[in-house]
DNA sequence: AGAAAGATTTACCCTATGATAAAAAATGAT
DNA sequence: ATCATTTTTTATCATAGGGTAAATCTTTCT
């Protein structure tokens, strides 16, 4: 859910987790493994190793959408369950065989403390998510769904060619149907 | 530009600066001053002591577009500027006499620094907001713009009373024009 | 390969919202 | 109080995108 890769590198979880000798489990997935499900407690700050991740959620008419994409070195969850233990409305599946850290709310508290420079580099991933989260909102308010799309494939070709058109489509906004339009139209 | 009172509280701040003697300067502001503008570096966190902000950018035909309100006990920065030292696209806006503490950068490290349980709950603080930003793309995509003006009247009835209709309306990604044709709807 | 399932496109009509313009209402200044 | 300015509403027409359904195209499985 978090990019990640200007700040954390995976050498850089390795070696903050070789600092605090701590036991971080990891886990791997299949394609098409939903290992998170809304309703379930989100117990994990999720780190990509490898592999491509989808987050979505139900809308009230019970349709799919997606809310995010994470590929390697980024981090995932729901910020709703895992830090606020809000009930999670939220779903993570695996859209390729990937391999998970799983980092618990204690290592990172354990982490706050022993690690000179983490909190500040913390507070600096979930900063880069908020203006990401903002920049999204105000592209939707300001921007076309063919605009919106454009800069989608522009700035993550690597997720938009791993993915199915229907989930860029909820992801952006509109329907499969609409997007197929746009897609018609800048071919033309 | 974030909701803080369910953890940082007036008396909060207050502590925090008596602990660390700190000298942290306050700030008053006149019905529609432009304190902060697009271009400018932001060098605070501001804390909304009393009064309301509004935080705006223009999008690409030069139309102000509302992205949050702050009113008391909230804070409200511009994150890219303020810890990601990027240009900065956001206009702060007095919508009422208003009075502001500024807490800077250096504040904030030495306070993650001496202050045990700071870290903590600032983490709390920005994963608050980004709940807050997830929701709002979440609500963007799945209810109707009717729905999102009953929502915020709900939800901030103190803000919706206090501010003009076109900020909503930019707020909720509508025109004027399409807000009043919702509220003749609602009342009939 | 062939069948079945899933994904994408196309076509049709419909609705919410945008754009422009003008009228009405509210606010503020003298 | 009056006039000027700003805000909100109303009206008309245009358009992007939604909903339904069916037609292709693609992938997966046997």
């Amino acid at each position: 859910m978090v990019r990640t890769d200007k700040y954390i590198t995976l050498e850089g979880i390795y070696k903050w987790i070789d600092t605090l000798n701590l036991e971080i489990d990891s886990m791997e997935v299949k394609k098409g493994d939903v290992f998170l499900k809304q309703g379930q407690k989100c117990d994990y700050f999720y780190f990509v190793i490898d592999g491509l991740i989808r987050m979505y959620y139900y809308d009230l008419d019970g349709n799919e959408v997606t809310h995010w994409f994470s590929s390697q070195n980024m981090m995932v969850t729901s910020p709703d369950s895992f830090f606020q233990k809000n009930e999670n409305i939220l779903n993570l599946e695996a859209l390729e065989d990937s391999k998970l850290l799983l980092i618990t709310y204690e290592h990172i508290e354990i982490a706050s403390k022993e690690i000179p420079g983490f909190n500040s580099l913390f507070r600096k991933l979930l900063v880069d998510f908020i203006v990401k989260m903002s920049r999204r909102v105000m592209g939707i308010h300001t921007q076309s769904a063919e605009y919106r799309y454009l800069k989608l494939i522009e700035q993550y070709p690597n997720i938009f060619h791993r993915t199915k058109l229907s989930h860029i489509a909820s992801y952006l906004g509109i329907t499969i149907q609409s997007l197929s339009r746009i897609r018609k139209k800048l071919i033309s």
